[in-house]
DNA sequence: GCCGTTTTCGGCCCGACTGTTTTCAGTCG
């Protein structure tokens, strides 16, 4: 039997809540399913860990009965319940729920009422107008959902990097400011996934704030950027972007913008919690603002509006909460005994450990490169270019190694000589060959300010040889940071099947400090899992691995992983002057 | 099915928009 992955898990935790919901039972018992689902996959922890030690019931979420059937699954490779409503349910009634328009209601009555068992038979029906003649879907209904199956069929990722989200959505704020007037677009600002700078983004959120919802709707409505009106309310719509993406604009009353900011930016999970703790207090919270329910001390119906998000929270007895870390993984207590960290920002960052020059696959000189590093306000940058050992670009042999090493003495020579504060650290990217040998001799490597050691090929190894292989690595004690550890490429690859609890353990036991790639393709280490090294007792580098001039811009992506992660200025080693960084890597032994 | 500053029962977040319903259910986030 292959090995689950948490997602994996969650996955089948998440079918059953689905199915449930199509026989309509009861949606508390869906509930507890989708939220157990929720839960896993933001464990940081390899869920064969926890069943081994017998904790599944401790993951928020996860009962007697649902901690039976992960059992289940993780011993024997299936869960019994989930068989049986196969066996009630067609897996494509299912699917059918991911077409727009399509939830577990509609579902249900086409299949139950039409006999459609999938997407396909689904787009028959429909392109037969055969839909229509069912109560309560009319014309209207069956366009919009062969639209849906359409736009689902051509579309291949779901979601987007958040590099390519953000500064559209940033666009769109500019472009709704540049036509309006101060007086009526009173604030603007990217909510949703984008303001929580999560890897990923499914659509663009934009709150307003306007005495003027219609002119403001208008105009965002008639924008360049938007190619098609998806649909239009009053305070909310939603067009098509002309690169594709959704994006919903809403619009409140500047006396509702602190609620309404804290509202739309969710996430989901931080809001419920959020709204089940105002309850708490006798107070609903919603978009606009706090309602008395007549079970706390104000009288019933009284209300209470903020026009800064940070009173919100603060009315409610919490600290304000860093959109980052709002995914209800502890935020919320931490806020409320004045614990949240003091989380990295930008500012911090004396320099960075993982750079290419042309050299190896880099776009610039050594020093063109380190000079841009200096302009950007460092004080340091590692030089780390590929290796040996690695088929595909001109990777550095050690004769090449020392040349390197002569050029990179001249210039911090003459940096020295010219009172600059800034030093180039000469380093390598070492290749971490098939079988854990590194791609140049310990001679040379010890030659080195820094050594970054990085898996790039045979990718596809089973969990036991990448994780053999990986280890085999750390104990060279050459080897200070790891690089990338898990080798993803956001929507393009998978990551390695490496065992990064384990690499982890091994990275805090040796003194190894382990990268948060910056770069938006990668975030390698992602949020979840950097935010484990650090429990175990990793240090972080965040470095954006630069190519080019442009890539050291890349930063802020690595620092909003960081925040994700819980990360203050003392886990991350290039928030330290350059001597004592030095002596952080040199002491690991 | 889960959970506990209403703790082993009785709750479980909240509202906008659409379509087709003549008063609201379904979907979505």
């Amino acid at each position: 039997m292959s090995r689950l992955t948490n997602k994996d898990v969650a996955a089948q935790l998440r079918l059953i809540g689905d199915i449930l919901q199509i026989k309509g039972e009861n949606r508390f018992r869906v509930l507890a399913f989708h939220n157990a689902a929720e839960s896993i996959e933001n464990l940081g922890q390899d869920i064969y860990a926890i069943h081994r030690v017998g904790a599944l019931t401790e993951i928020p979420g996860v009962g007697k009965s649902i901690a039976e059937d992960i059992a289940q699954l993780l011993d024997a490779g299936r869960i019994e319940f989930l068989e049986q409503l196969k066996q009630e349910v067609p897996l494509g009634v299912v699917e059918m729920m991911k077409v727009p328009g399509v939830g577990p209601k509609k579902a249900a009555r086409l299949w139950r009422e039409l006999g459609v068992t999938d997407i396909e038979s689904l787009k028959a029906a429909a392109e037969a107008q055969k839909l229509r003649g069912l109560k309560g879907f009319g014309a209207k209904t069956e366009e919009k959902i062969l639209k849906g199956i359409e736009l689902l069929q051509s579309r291949k990722e779901e979601r987007i990097p958040l590099a390519a989200a953000r500064p559209a959505a940033l666009e769109v704020v500019a472009a709704l400011r540049a036509i309006l007037p101060k007086t009526t677009l009173v604030q603007i600002e990217p909510a949703g996934s984008v303001r929580r700078w999560k890897e990923t983004i499914g659509d663009l959120d934009i709150l307003a704030a306007s005495p003027d919802p219609d002119a403001v709707t208008q105009a965002f409505r008639s924008l360049d950027l938007v190619t098609e009106v998806l649909w239009s309310g009053r305070t909310k719509s939603r067009v098509r972007l002309i690169n594709g993406l959704e994006c919903d604009l809403r619009v409140v009353e500047p006396r509702h913008w602190g609620a309404a900011l804290q509202y739309f930016t969710g996430s989901k999970e931080h809001g419920v919690a959020m709204r089940e703790l105002a309850l708490k207090q006798g107070w609903s919270l919603n978009e606009y603002g706090l309602t008395a329910t007549g079970q706390g001390d104000a009288a019933v119906g009284e209300q209470r509006f903020f026009e800064r998000e940070e009173d919100v929270y603060h009315f409610l007895g919490l600290d304000w909460i860093p959109p980052e870390l709002r995914e209800n993984r502890g935020e919320i207590e931490a806020a409320q005994a004045h614990r949240l960290p003091r989380l990295i920002t930008q500012a911090d960052l004396q320099g960075e450990l993982h750079g290419h020059s042309d050299w190896s696959d880099g776009r610039l000189s050594i020093e063109a490169m380190a000079e841009a590093a200096r302009k950007r306000g460092y004080r340091y940058w590692l030089l780390s270019d590929h290796s040996a050992g690695l088929g595909m670009v001109g990777g550095l042999d050690a004769a090449r190694v020392r040349e390197q090493a002569e050029i990179v003495r001249r210039l911090n020579q003459r940096w020295a000589e010219q009172g600059v504060d800034f030093r180039l650290l000469h380093g390598i990217e070492v290749e971490i060959m098939a079988d854990g040998r590194l791609g140049l001799p310990d001679e040379i490597l010890a030659e080195l300010d820094v050594v970054v050691a990085s898996i790039h090929s045979s990718l596809r190894q089973d969990r036991e040889t990448i994780t053999t292989r990986c280890l085999k690595a750390l104990e060279n004690p050459h080897v200070d940071i790891l690089g990338h550890p898990t080798g993803r490429l956001l929507g393009q690859r998978p990551p390695t099947e490496l065992d990064v609890e384990v690499v982890l353990q091994a990275c805090a036991a040796y003194g190894v400090v382990v990268e948060i790639n910056a770069n938006p393709a990668r975030l390698d280490l992602n949020d979840v899992h950097a935010r484990r090294a650090v429990e175990l007792g990793c240090k972080i580098a965040i470095s954006t691995d630069a190519h080019s001039a442009e890539d050291l811009d890349l930063m802020p992506y690595g620092v909003a992983t960081a925040r994700r992660a819980w990360l203050t200025p003392d886990d991350v080693i290039n928030t330290r002057p350059l001597e004592e960084m030095l002596t952080l890597l040199r002491n690991r032994r």
